[in-house]
DNA sequence: TTTTTTAACTAACAATTGTTAGTTTTATCC
DNA sequence: GGATAAAACTAACAATTGTTAGTTAAAAAA
């Protein structure tokens, strides 16, 4: 909190004229990215896309929240641990149905013929992990053009790297 | 400290007639772990597999890992910040290196044509943010066959998911 | 201008944490 | 069995951290 309140130029005692608690500032940023996910991929899931379209939309999705939010997003990927009580059980929740979606289109994606036979837990959780650490790569390379990040990103999950 | 301790089945202060500092025990934990991952990364290398097969043996490596060492993968994959002086420096030169060999093998291959023509260094993040985080994927799902596992990961991230 | 509200400040609390000093118990060796 | 070494224990320190109480300054409303 004394490093917060430095960064805002007050003291940290002046904080709580603010917030109710460290925790409740914490559990604010983090659900309110959770939310923007859920939200994100509900629009994504309901519109009328081919499975591997939604896939490309939710790529494109991850990406800019990691260049527009990188702070939240470093906070999500890294601290939901910290989360207390009913917040914990919340984030959980958001996402795990989160997951269920995104494994959901993969499992469309096979059954529609256009993916070959994968186990999707493995799929999901690998384009995942590539995703929730884009942030970290991205703060490190900000000089790169979204756009291409982006293009380059489905290629390297969906495409594969191996020539056709 | 004292979570050790009592893990252990001692008094916190009983450690220190173990361990100099709770960031020695830290150092050689982490430090011994990335010592391994470049000791596995040089035997690899200097071999005369084509590309692809030395990837391939790279994913064995992490996945072995993974599944070997879950705990102090967890420890080098979080936690590498909390390393002080010299040993920070240290950790980020073997990372470095590492990372640079990792990505020279995916320049080889797309040189040799295996690949078709991608952005190496986003290649390797995306296969790297993936293999990093097997092990917190393993350790909900230790059932699963880590020679399953193996060739699913490496369907996954070399092959593609799209069907050729 | 006076009054009221908002938001800063100082000081200090209580809990937690890594660590040390000094002591006692347990194990090892001649 | 007595001496020495190894490893446990108790007690306490100093630093850090989230937070509260009480007070003062700044902003808004009357």
């Amino acid at each position: 909190m004394r490093d917060i309140a430095q960064e805002v130029g007050m003291e940290a005692a002046s904080l709580y004229n603010h917030i109710k608690s460290k925790q409740e500032l914490f559990r604010e940023l983090l659900l309110n990215m959770a939310h923007l996910f859920t939200k994100g991929m509900e629009e994504i899931n309901d519109s009328s896309y081919t499975p591997i379209i939604k896939l490309e939309k939710l790529i494109s999705m991850h990406v800019k929240f990691a260049v527009e939010y990188t702070d939240s997003i470093s906070l999500i990927t890294n601290e939901w641990v910290h989360l207390e009580g009913q917040a914990y059980d919340e984030f959980l929740e958001l996402r795990d149905t989160y997951e269920k979606k995104f494994e959901n289109i993969i499992k469309n994606c096979v059954e529609q013929g256009y993916f070959s036979p994968v186990n999707t837990e493995i799929a999901l959780f690998s384009i995942l992990s590539t995703l929730r650490w884009l942030y970290s790569w991205y703060s490190r390379n900000k000089n790169m053009n979204p756009v291409e990040l982006e293009k380059e990103f489905i290629h390297c999950l969906l495409d594969g790297l191996k020539k056709k």
